[in-house]
DNA sequence: CAAAAAAACAGGAAAAACCCCTTTTTTTTT
DNA sequence: AAAAAAAAAGGGGTTTTTCCTGTTTTTTTG
């Protein structure tokens, strides 16, 4: 099947090799389809988007320096609700998968399907208005049945908390922790109980462990 | 700059789209270059190969399934070792790197570097043998400062000492892995103090992130 | 401006971790 | 069998973490 009008996309992906391959590909899979430009993350679409030449989807990866996914469907959602984001991705965990659901992406691909099934996605974008996988529908399920508190809780994490969370990552004391950071020592033992609480661990070697299993701290 | 004669080439990487996109890439890069086979993963790979027609150069990522880049470039130097690897990977940790070099790969590029350098890489592995950025002749510079401490570190560790380390990681108290370990807590404090000394850290927490990073305990 | 909520801070105690040094028991080596 | 080495365990103390309950200060809301 052809795209009954001329189908123009745009490509935000800070891999230079895979964009510029997928541009390629793209010519394949249907040369009358547009690229109408390309970026290398967030603030880079917001430099290059043109409102007089909008794409009608923008294929987008998730991690991406200076500006990240997540940001960047935000800004997209309150600057130019009428463009359609399909996620090009090798993230397949469920809370990276569901944050961008919430935020309203039509798809969600990983980087490893064939090129006849990104057709299907465009395709099935453009004229259902979405296109889930099996694989996506199945994240959305089981999130439904994962503790609903406790995902909020991750989300709702303070900055502050964050912070703490961060530090805590190392073999810096509480004292330390609250000189860093220019509190009370008390004041951090009640950030340390919140984030017992909220992400439902019982040590601060929990804590860490956590923290570094889902990604919200680096080694 | 062209190639002298016709160079041929093999990707192995599961991400579908990156890979005929690249193929698409080396199309308009220099089109007398010839992809000889494309494949998923190592596996895939083995299945794919025809001694009586090998690439000059594999262009591989590490992460694939069934069959990652590491053991797959060790299969190949047991059974192809005149074909060179050129690693094209979004993993920028030092260990990783590390140990494709050591495998003896010629070349390891991240994939958000431009086709152009991509083509470069090409055409110093044909003239020279290998193609090293900065970025990862500074990994190998740091490597050897501390490689060997590491090492050191891990050939020194008891079987005992390890069990510890893995049960550490987790939220039971000393007097807890003392009982799981059919042990005194006195011997278990005699455990971590070793463990401190010869990972060169200072607490528990440093233990567990240690012993995380470093893959000796998984999350 | 007052009330409510959020954030920061506090007292005090118990548990756990950490530290230094030593002894005992078991295993290995000679 | 004895000596040496390794492993296990111990005494005792300090520091840090954890826990419970509460107060004060600052910010937000009405």
């Amino acid at each position: 099947m052809n795209f009954p009008d001329k189908l123009s996309l745009a490509f935000v992906d800070d891999h230079t090799l895979f964009r510029k391959g997928m541009i390629s590909l793209v010519e394949i899979i249907d040369p009358t389809i547009k690229v109408i430009f390309e970026a290398d993350n967030g603030l880079d679409l917001q430099q290059k988007i043109d409102p007089l030449n909008l794409p009608d989807i923008i294929l987008m990866d998730v991690n991406m320096p200076h500006m990240d996914g997540f940001k960047t469907v935000e800004w997209l959602n309150n600057n130019y609700p009428d463009i359609k984001v399909l996620v090009l991705s090798m993230i397949e965990q469920e809370e990276t998968i569901i944050r961008m659901l919430k935020l309203g992406v039509k798809g969600y691909l990983s980087k490893d399907v064939e090129p006849a099934e990104l057709k299907d996605a465009l395709a099935a974008i453009i004229h259902k208005g979405f296109y889930y996988t099996d694989f996506i529908t199945g994240k959305l399920v089981h999130t439904l049945q994962v503790d609903q508190q406790h995902a909020e809780a991750i989300l709702k994490m303070s900055e502050r908390e964050k912070k703490f969370l961060e530090l805590a990552c190392s073999e810096l004391t509480y004292s330390d922790i609250a000189q860093e950071m220019f509190l009370s020592p008390k004041t951090i033992d009640g950030y340390r109980n919140n984030l017992f609480e909220k992400l439902k661990v019982k040590s601060r070697v929990g804590l860490a462990l956590y923290a570094v299993k889902h990604g919200m701290v680096k080694l």
